[in-house]
DNA sequence: TCAAAAGTGTTGTCCTTACACCCATGT
DNA sequence: ACATGGGTGTAAGGACAACACTTTTGA
């Protein structure tokens, strides 16, 4: 069995007055890995890709690529949200860069993953079939190549700690929503029965939501108003502390 | 003037059934640079070093290095921290990645940012003279190499906003320490008067401290009764919420 | 004895929780 | 009419900020 040569490590550096490169270093592949939330109205959900090429090919995969020489990391994420959903503009953080030596045994690669909050409806059912995309519940992942899994669970802590003093999980409703459905995506985020008269109010008081004329009437008789989030207060107020959620209880290294 | 030239790209792949590499990827450096705060009893420190080496020689920069073949992201930075500090099981931690395509000029760098708080204390002034480094207080900054003046903001930020919740700053005290010490601390990092009453029971009310029996006299003629922490509680209670901090505005992206 | 800092007591306010209750309406 | 979920009212308890007060001791 042949072991992976670093092939860098052959070439002559260039010495050029202006631009000398550093010498001695071994250079790597950098890619990222995009973890994409999205929520079906009962359930917290990632979209995740079978992978069409190798190694592990067939298998289940986050979507990612590598960064190339003309764009930052925060671009290529971006690239590669765009060419899985066709979405842009949609909330996209980083992470954490992974680096083990061995995580592709291909070859020596540092992957920056990066967690994105995506409303399902907007995404595209047509890219899904090209890439054989499927959304799987948080719950009923399958086996992931790599480590995706450890990424995933990352982006999960994070993502509740996040959405516990931020309104973050707006990001994964459409423009107009009820406040039941956004009590059922907090209660599913942190797998917890939250008191409805105690949620309404704590939401409404951070004045973040406009109430619309109209009702959402699948969900019950009497029909629950729909809200818009103000993107103007939202942008405002999104560092602030809002305490979503009593007692949190999310652990984050 | 002469672009720099992506080297690899002008090697050829490998191509045994073993170990395929990817083939027309861009491969880069990857570095780590440490952010290492320190608390001198009066203010937080940032420990800088000259740069003894081109590119930007003798200018103030963060102490960094690339990650080797054989190590992952977090040994290189425990690794590049040793060599500055002699620190070894010092608290550590992953900031973010940076790779803007022309952050360092000389050729395209992917930095890690970690950040590290070591007691101010056990640091060895001796290698210090080795690296040119010295401590900052963090409101007197000299002008910094590449991003890293940004990557100092992220980490403040950072800091500001782990500490208001969970007990990270104890970290930058010596084994024993007194109330009013870990008070300026704190006054220090969020640039904020505290109220001794309030803090010191809010402090004592986690359980994290074990009262010592002797005092600190130099602060006061009472004296203030030293602390421990208790290190298996400590452990226990890192993650959970414990708000530190009235009214935090931390402002995090 | 007095100044200065450590540490304790006290009080009013605000926030939160738990849960009872009313509302609107499709069947 | 009644079941169902949406939404409001409310009282008890706790947490917290503000600040007055007591303690200790070196000079």
């Amino acid at each position: 069995m042949t072991k992976p040569i670093h092939i860098t490590q052959n070439c002559q550096p260039l010495t050029t007055t202006q631009f000398k490169r550093y010498t001695h270093q071994n250079r790597m592949l950098v890619a990222v890995d995009c973890i994409i939330f999205g929520f079906d109205g009962t359930h917290l959900k990632l979209l995740l890709i079978k992978r069409g090429f190798e190694p592990q090919k067939g298998r289940w995969s986050l979507m990612g690529g590598f960064v190339t020489a003309e764009e930052n990391i925060h671009q290529a994420a971006a690239r590669i949200l765009k060419q899985l959903t066709g979405l842009t503009d949609i909330y996209l953080q980083q992470l954490a860069a992974f680096g083990d030596p061995h995580r592709d045994p291909t070859e020596r690669t540092v992957s920056v993953a990066y967690f994105s909050l995506i409303d399902i409806n907007q995404y595209e059912e047509q890219i899904s079939h090209d890439y054989s995309a499927e959304w799987f519940p948080l719950k009923k992942l399958p086996s992931l190549i790599f480590d995706h899994k450890e990424m995933i669970e990352m982006a999960k802590e994070k993502l509740r700690y996040k959405a516990a003093f931020h309104p973050v999980l707006f990001e994964l409703l459409p423009e107009k929503f009820t406040i039941p459905q956004l009590q059922t995506l907090y209660e599913d985020v942190y797998n917890k029965i939250l008191d409805k008269g105690n949620f309404s109010r704590k939401i409404l008081s951070t004045g973040l939501l406009i109430r619309q004329k109209d009702k959402e009437k699948n969900g019950s008789k009497k029909g629950a108003f729909y809200y818009k989030l103000d993107k103007r207060k939202y942008q405002l107020k999104f560092n602030s502390f809002l305490n979503f959620i009593p007692n949190p209880e999310v652990q984050v290294k």
